[in-house]
DNA sequence: TCTATTTGATAATTCATAGTTATTAATTAA
DNA sequence: TTAATTAATAACTATGAATTATCAAATAGA
């Protein structure tokens, strides 16, 4: 007399408490009568409280007895609900992921997938935070966010990445600047400018681009300033402190007194990409990562 | 593979889930580790859902995992309050209330609250606990607890609040401080003060609330300690460590060398709130929440 | 009153499986 | 490298759930 109660006996006990009637109840729980008989009176010594009368012909449910059976039916009901959600969770249909990106990954690809997201899983939340490519690398490693948008070439072991995004640079020229986009050939004719750029901590990859594009043109960029915000840069180019050289995408969204002329033909390009954690288990991560190569 | 789940998988997957550890985890329950071992592993059998991520040294929850525990916790509890409550019922009791209260409560709502049931339904035993605002919570939460008494503004969802007790605030000065309750004029007359308050996370509705009585004084006031009980908070008055605010309410009971001066023109006030779960299953808490709105 | 029938409980037995011991493979730390 | 520690696997043991067979008590019908 040392077992434990199990759910088997609140299980059985609903059987009899529904149908006041050991044999017809043993019938649906399909196990015979003495078997449940057992069961019963063994739930009623582990409670230590009788919970059902039988006077041999009748049974009936003492005020315990009915406390309990609507207890029981709670509890069964709760533990189904869980083991529903619990599988929805493993599937990844429920759930949240912890998304991190540049600003210049807002224009498209952010979005773009938080739709699809939104509309194959409307159950899964989302946290969105905007970070420089080394605190979303940090993060994505201590576990505070599942997915980053980054540009990158090359990732820390233990981390995934995966290009999902290219695009062309573009000059960031003041309204009033003499050089018209009809009449730009090669970068070559900016060499004498100064050069506003992202700092390069906040992406080494971008800063690198940038001094290799104009290295290709034949001249080392002065850089007069470095910033870690579009919106700084482009006031800067506003108020003719230089020009800058950002990824095409960057321009839309913006409402400044500058031009832009698209770099078409040279072959750099600001690759985004997206990072995560190679043993990160968050389900809802693997369909995110779906989401974006289907 | 055609068994069942019973409560055993569920509190051997609780122990694992809390020490994160096998080993340990089998010796808290009395059992050997391999035991423990292919319990779980039928769990996520039965479950069709991994629960753990196991990578021999390293135990830790996936989400799912995570969802669980929560669940499980939670139906653990009611469990053991059912069978208590069995208990009762099969004495002729009606059952049982198990009220959470701040300290501040003491003096005057809860006292009355207990009282009135004594008369109204002596069958009912009550257990009485003092804890933080975000104690009760977690307790009303998991079924620890069917009634709280907080100072609280909003309540998560899942839980009603609804406030029983207005009070004005009262500066706790000590005995022989110059200022005297007929030359008291405004709080702003207290501005180079020292100020002992209850801690920001005791309760951070009362924290703020003083602050702002301060602010809406004209200065940001000086906080030199912070205490969880109103007996410290008057203790370090009396050694004129600093002065403190604190509801009306709390200066019945203590015999302590400080005075006390109502803010009576002061708009805040102290509002003390009774919290429960909407779907609390207690028969007894319906009879309670009633007796507190007649 | 005497059967026949139906109820839940008891006794003896069987058998499924929870839990045991012994061992292994993998990992980390020294 | 070795030593120590982890969780998993394999073979086994023994507990106790469930079975069959039976009983005693209650009801109903003749």
């Amino acid at each position: 007399m040392n077992y434990q109660i199990e759910l088997r006996h609140y299980i059985y006990f609903l059987a009899v408490a529904e149908e006041l009637h050991f044999r017809k109840a043993a019938e649906k729980l399909f196990i015979s009568q003495p078997g449940l008989s057992t069961q019963i009176k063994q739930l009623e010594n582990l409670l230590k409280t009788p919970l059902f009368l039988r006077n041999k012909k009748k049974v009936q449910l003492t005020p315990a007895g009915v406390y309990l059976k609507g207890e029981v039916e709670f509890i069964l009901n709760h533990l189904n609900q869980t083991q529903k959600q619990l599988k929805l969770i493993g599937k990844g249909h429920l759930g949240e992921v912890r998304i991190g990106f540049l600003g210049s990954a807002m224009q498209n690809v952010v979005p773009n997938l938080l739709l699809d997201l939104k509309r194959e899983f409307p159950q899964v939340h989302t946290s969105l935070e905007e970070l420089s490519n080394r605190a979303q690398l940090h993060a994505i490693q201590h576990d505070l966010l599942d997915l980053g948008f980054v540009r990158l070439s090359r990732v820390p072991k233990g981390l995934h990445i995966k290009p999902v995004y290219e695009d062309t640079f573009s000059l960031v020229l003041p309204e009033d600047h003499p050089l018209e986009e009809h009449r730009f050939k090669s970068i070559s004719q900016l060499a004498q400018e100064d050069f506003i750029l992202f700092s390069k901590d906040y992406s080494p990859l971008y800063y690198n681009t940038v001094i290799s594009i104009c290295e290709d043109g034949g001249f080392r960029p002065k850089v007069s300033h470095k910033s870690v915000h579009a919106q700084t840069i482009f006031k800067l180019v506003e108020n003719k402190l230089g020009i800058a050289i950002v990824p095409t995408a960057l321009q839309i969204g913006f409402q400044m007194k500058v031009k832009f002329i698209e770099l078409k033909k040279i072959e750099q390009r600001a690759t985004l990409s997206m990072i995560w954690k190679e043993d990160n288990r968050n389900p809802v991560l693997q369909n995110c990562i779906k989401l974006l190569f289907d």
